[in-house]
DNA sequence: CTTAGCACTCGCCGATAGAGAGTGCTAACA
DNA sequence: TGTTAGCACTCTCTATCGGCGAGTGCTAAG
C-alpha cells in the first residue's frame, strides 16, 4: 500500500470521480460523465488520457475496449488510504445506533445480535460482529453446581455480564460439601483471571499449595479440565439478502460463491482476525475483493474494526458488502458503532 | 387431500412415472420418455391421451403448449399421500445418523447443530433442526448463584440435558444466606416442573405456605419473574448453499425471495408448528410449494417430523428442499434420524 | 498541453431463421 | 371402444445479422 507512487493532483481528482461515479451508479463511467460530474473546464479527451494512465498504473480498468471504466481493486484501495473524506453520520443515526447498543438486552450475545442487526440495517448491507473469545474473558466468579449424582455444572460469569454454564460428567459422584469446599476454593483463587489461563494457573498452584487445599486444587483442575474446548467468539451475520441485491449480484454463480464463503463462518473468522492482528496500529481494518485471497471474497469488501472492553480489544464488528461500497460512510459507521459498543460494554464491566 | 378422486390404475402409473423422472432429470418429461422408462406396451401416443387427462384434473402441467409435462402441486400431493413407497436407508447411513446423534457433544444445542448439518450433507438440500423450547423442558436443578452484590444468576439444568444460566440484576443486594435458603426451597418445590409452569406454581404455593418459607416463595417469585421470556425454541438451518445448487434456482429473484424467506426463521418456524398441529394423529408433515402459502415458500418443499423426549414431543426436524425432490427418500431419512433422536434424548433424561 | 474531429470497437437489442422436442388431432385398425 | 400411426402444428432454444449508441484511441491543429 505505501509502495504505490503518488499520483499527480489531476489523477487524483479523476480517480476519486470514478470511484464515486461508480459507486452510486454501478455502471461504468466514461470521460464525459466525469467532466460532468465535477464541472471541468476540461475537455472529455484531456479526461480520457488521464483515465488512459490510470489504466496503465493499474488503478481503473475496462470492461471491454471502449466502455467506461471502473475501479480496480488498486483502484479502491488508493481511494481508501488517500482520497476519501471522513463522512459523518447523521445525528438521528448516531442516537440509533447507541440506542440500540445500550439497550438491556437479556444478555450480551443478545447484544452482539441486535448490533449486528443494526450494521445490516444503517448500511443496507450485511453486518457482522464477532462476540468477545471466551477464553481471554475474565473470570468474574465460578460456581460448580451439582445437577445429578454424577454430573456437574460449571457456570461462570465474566466480566463482559455474561454468565455461562456448561455440563460436566463425573466418573464418580461428589458429595454437597465438597462442591461446597471446591466452590470457596475456585473463588478465592480464579476471579480475576481470564478464562484460557484458569488450567494453567491451577497447574502452577500445585506447586505452591500443600495438604487440603493441594487436594482441592488438584480435583477442581480434573473437573475443570473436563470442560470442553472454550468457544471461540461467535460470528453474527445478518442481512445477507441485501447484499445480493446489489447489481453485481445478477449472475448466479457470483451468489452461490458468496454464499458459501459465509456460511463457513470461521474462515471468515480467521480471515479477520489474522488481518487485524497484521494490521498493527492501524485500527480500521479494509479488505477489498481479492485482496483477501479468500475464494468467494472475489467480488465483496469488507470494513471492521475491532472493539474493546476497557484497553483490551475483545472482539470486532463491522459491514460486509460488494466492492462498490461507499467507503466513507461504510467507515464511519463502523467506526462510531464499536466505538459505542466499546463504551457500553466498558462501564457494564466497570 | 382426501377429497382428490382416485385415478385410475393407469393414470397412477403415469403420474407416478412422470414424478420420478422429473424428480431425476428435472425437464419436463414427455409421452416418449415415459414409455421406455416403464418399458410399456403402449405407444406414446395413448400416454399423451393419459397425460392430457391428468392435466384437466390439474395433477400435472404445461410450461407452454408442447413441451412435456411436469408435476403440480397436487400432482406432487397425490404422489406423497398414495403413490410413494417407502424407501429405505442403507446401512451404512443409518449408522451415520445413529453415530451423529449418540455423539457425546459438548451440550445438547450442540447436538441438534450437529443433527441438522447431518441431515443438509446425507440429503443434499438444506437440513432443519428446532432445538426443545425452553418452556416445556422439566426442571432437573435450579439454582442461585451471586455473581455481584445486585446481580444473581440463575442456573437451571432440565431433563433434556442441557444447562442454562441468566442473569438478574436486583434493585437490592441479597446475603450469602439468602441465597443458600433460597436455593434450598426452590429445590425442594419446583425440579419435575415445566420451566413455563414454574412461575404458576410459585404462586400457587403462596396459597398454602406461611411465614419463612411464604417469604422465601415471594423473593424468589420476584427474582425468576425477572428472567427474560423463555427462548422459544431455536431453528437451526444448514446447508442452504446446496438448495441454490439445484436447477430451479438458476433465477436470482427465486433466490433471493427464498433466501429472504429462510432468513426469518421465526416465519418458518410458525409455519412448521401450527401445520404440525393441525396435522394431529399423523406425524410426518409433507409441505409443498404453495401450500404452505408463504410468501417465498412457491419454489420448495418441506419434509418434517417432530422428535420427542419420552412420550413428549419437544421438537422438529427436517428438510427443505426444492418441490421436485426425492419424498420418499427424504421421507426416510427424516423419520429415521427423528426416531434416532428421540432415542437417544429419552436415554439421556431417563 | 489541450482540444476538436473522426474512425473504430464493442455490447445491447430486436428480428429472423432453422432445429428439435413434443403435442393434439384425425383416421385407421383390432 | 380402446389403441395406434401419421402428420401438422406450436413453442422454445440457439445462432446469426444489422443497426444503434456509448465511449474510446489516435491524429492533427490550436
Amino acid at each position: 500500500m505505501e509502495s504505490c507512487p503518488t499520483l499527480s493532483e489531476r489523477e487524483e481528482l479523476i480517480l476519486r470521480a470514478v470511484v464515486h461515479t461508480y459507486v452510486t451508479t454501478a455502471e461504468a463511467v466514461g470521460s464525459r460523465a466525469i467532466v460532468k460530474r465535477l464541472g471541468l473546464d476540461l475537455s472529455p479527451a484531456t479526461v480520457r488520457n488521464v483515465m488512459a494512465d490510470l489504466e496503465d498504473s493499474g488503478y481503473v480498468q475496462q470492461l471491454h475496449t471502449s466502455s467506461g471504466r471502473i475501479p480496480t481493486d488498486l483502484g479502491y484501495r488508493y481511494y481508501v488510504d488517500r482520497l476519501m473524506d471522513v463522512a459523518e453520520l447523521s445525528p438521528t443515526e448516531r442516537e440509533r445506533i447507541d440506542h440500540a447498543v445500550t439497550q438491556p438486552w437479556e444478555d450480551a450475545d443478545e447484544t452482539m445480535r441486535q448490533t449486528c442487526h443494526l450494521l445490516a440495517d444503517v448500511s443496507h448491507q450485511t453486518g457482522m460482529v464477532e462476540a468477545p473469545a471466551e477464553g481471554n474473558a475474565e473470570v468474574l466468579r465460578i460456581e460448580l453446581v451439582s445437577v445429578a449424582p454424577n454430573r456437574l455444572g460449571v457456570v461462570i460469569a465474566d466480566t463482559y455480564g455474561r454468565i455461562r454454564s456448561l455440563m460436566v460428567v463425573l466418573d464418580a459422584p461428589v458429595s454437597a460439601a465438597e462442591v461446597h469446599r471446591l466452590n470457596s476454593f475456585l473463588n478465592d483463587h480464579l476471579p480475576g483471571l481470564a478464562f484460557e489461563e484458569v488450567i494453567s494457573s491451577l497447574v502452577a498452584s500445585l506447586e505452591t499449595l500443600f495438604d487440603e487445599r493441594r487436594r482441592l486444587a488438584e480435583r477442581a483442575l480434573d473437573i475443570l479440565s473436563m470442560l470442553p474446548s472454550q468457544r471461540v467468539g461467535h460470528m453474527f451475520l445478518d442481512g445477507t439478502t441485501q447484499l445480493f441485491e446489489q447489481p453485481e449480484f445478477r449472475d448466479v454463480v457470483r451468489i452461490r460463491e458468496v454464499l458459501s464463503f459465509l456460511e463457513e463462518r470461521h474462515r471468515l473468522a480467521t480471515l479477520i482476525r489474522s488481518r487485524l492482528r497484521d494490521g498493527g496500529s492501524s485500527q480500521m481494518l479494509v479488505l477489498i475483493g481479492s485482496e483477501a485471497q479468500e475464494q468467494g471474497f472475489e467480488e465483496i469488501s469488507l470494513v471492521a474494526r475491532p472493539y474493546r472492553v476497557g484497553a483490551k480489544i475483545v472482539g470486532m464488528l463491522g459491514v460486509l458488502g460488494p466492492r462498490r461500497m461507499p467507503y466513507s460512510r461504510m467507515t464511519a459507521l463502523v467506526d462510531y458503532t464499536a466505538e459505542s459498543l466499546s463504551r457500553h460494554l466498558t462501564r457494564i464491566a466497570g
